[in-house]
Parts: C-alpha cells; sequence; structure tokens
DNA sequence: TGCCAGGCCCTCTTTAGGGCCTT
C-alpha cells in the first residue's frame, strides 16, 4: 500500500489541510492554520499542526466556521517559519487532500512566500471518492466520514483535524481498492489515475489495470 | 466599502450554464 513507484521502500503520503482567511491566495486570502499527517501501511505514523501568523485580519465569518480567532493567530510563528517546517515536516512523500485544487494553490502560494517549492504531487481524497463512492448523497469531507460511517476527528474546519479524517477516508477508500477490485497496490500515481476516470467507469478501468499488472509480473 | 475563485462534472451540453467543493 502507497509504495513508492520507484524501488521498493515502502512509501508514506501526507494527507494535509489548510485553515485560510477566504477562497483564493491569488485574491489576498492567506493561510491561519495547517496540518499534515503521514500514512503508512493503512495507519496515520505521524502529525504536524500549527496556528501561523500571516499578519492578515480574519473575517468574522471565517473566525464563526473554524473557531480560528484574530487574537489566536496573532500569538501564531510567522507563516513562512512554520510553511518551512511543514515542508521539512512532509518532505518528498506525495500530498493528497480534500479537494487538492483548494489546498495545493495554498501550499504553492505560502511555500512561494517562504522561499520554498512543492517538489511533489499532489492528489485529491474527494475526486478519487466521486469514483469510489458515487453512491454518497455528497462527497463533502464531513458527509463522506458520515457515509462511511468513521470517526469523527474532532471539530471539523480545524486543520488537523480534517487532515486526520481526509486520511481515514483515504484508507478507507484503498480499503474498498483492495476488497471489491483486489489491487495489490494503491500507489500515489494510481490514485491520481483513478480521479481522472471518467464517471461510472471506474470497474472497466480497472479491469482493464489489473490486466495489465498481472501481465507484468513475472 | 464591497466584493472577490476555479476546477470538476452534470445536463435541458459541446456556440453554456450552474451546482459542488474547499475557507
Amino acid at each position: 500500500m502507497f509504495r513508492h513507484k520507484k524501488g521498493d521502500v515502502m512509501e508514506a503520503v501526507a494527507v494535509i489541510d489548510f485553515e485560510t482567511t477566504g477562497l483564493s491566495p491569488d485574491h489576498g486570502a492567506r493561510a491561519t492554520e495547517i496540518a499534515a499527517v503521514l500514512v503508512r501501511d493503512g495507519i496515520v505514523v505521524d502529525r504536524y499542526q500549527s496556528l501561523m501568523n500571516a499578519g492578515v485580519r480574519i473575517p468574522p465569518f471565517i473566525e464563526d466556521l473554524t473557531g480560528i480567532s484574530n487574537a489566536m493567530v496573532r500569538k501564531a510563528p510567522p507563516a513562512a517559519e512554520v510553511m518551512r517546517a511543514a515542508a521539512d515536516f512532509v518532505g518528498e512523500h506525495p500530498l493528497v487532500a480534500h479537494n487538492a485544487a483548494f489546498d495545493s494553490k495554498f501550499w504553492d502560494a505560502e511555500l512561494g512566500r517562504a522561499r520554498r517549492s512543492r517538489r511533489q504531487g499532489f492528489a485529491c481524497s474527494m475526486l478519487v471518492a466521486r469514483r469510489v463512492f458515487p453512491q454518497a448523497p455528497s462527497h463533502k469531507l464531513g458527509a463522506l466520514i458520515e457515509f462511511a460511517k468513521l470517526p469523527v476527528a474532532g471539530r471539523y474546519h480545524r486543520a488537523l483535524a480534517d487532515a486526520e479524517m481526509a486520511a481515514s477516508l483515504l484508507i478507507r477508500m484503498e480499503d474498498e481498492l483492495h476488497r471489491r477490485y483486489q489491487v495489490v497496490e494503491v500507489t500515489h500515481d494510481l490514485l491520481r489515475e483513478i480521479q481522472s476516470v471518467q464517471k461510472n467507469q471506474l470497474d472497466r478501468w480497472l479491469e482493464r489495470f489489473q490486466r495489465k499488472s498481472t501481465a507484468a509480473r513475472p
């Protein structure tokens, strides 16, 4: 599970989550909190979480949504310092986020401000969930946690709780891929391929994938 | 001051529009 493409070393993936002041870093929104959890062999093996001070005001609506106040962020370490620590924690492990289009923008923007750059790819647990659980009533993180009967890890819209829940969702989807489709090895590359498979084509796509994998084995 | 996004995905589609999802 989550074996790195190159070599035989079992490789973790890092599931990350940001809390921010808005929806787009291109329009002035900044991060207020980040969390990352490392998943290896189907379990969370390490965690990182920190509030961060980007020197911008959090709108009242976002304070209510996340429970992260301006006072809390004022006491937090500078954003660049936190991002460097988060990047060191994550290392070169491939990344996963729930709606990765959102988190990848903030990861790249905040890391750029800290004069660092991303070297690994992102996979999206929401896009994978749309394929693996097309019958779920919604593909919001909270709705998927309820649908899959997974434990609520803490307050929604706090970075560590959301990252933990995205990680448990990912592990559950891995289990489904093993159980339903007998996928031997769920790599990050496979997740990235699954997230672009057409709707209701996952069965057919994985059948072809398995045939190719079996044929390639010595 | 007030407002602000964008990629995915469906359908009453492809010469488009609108909901979902993230904060």
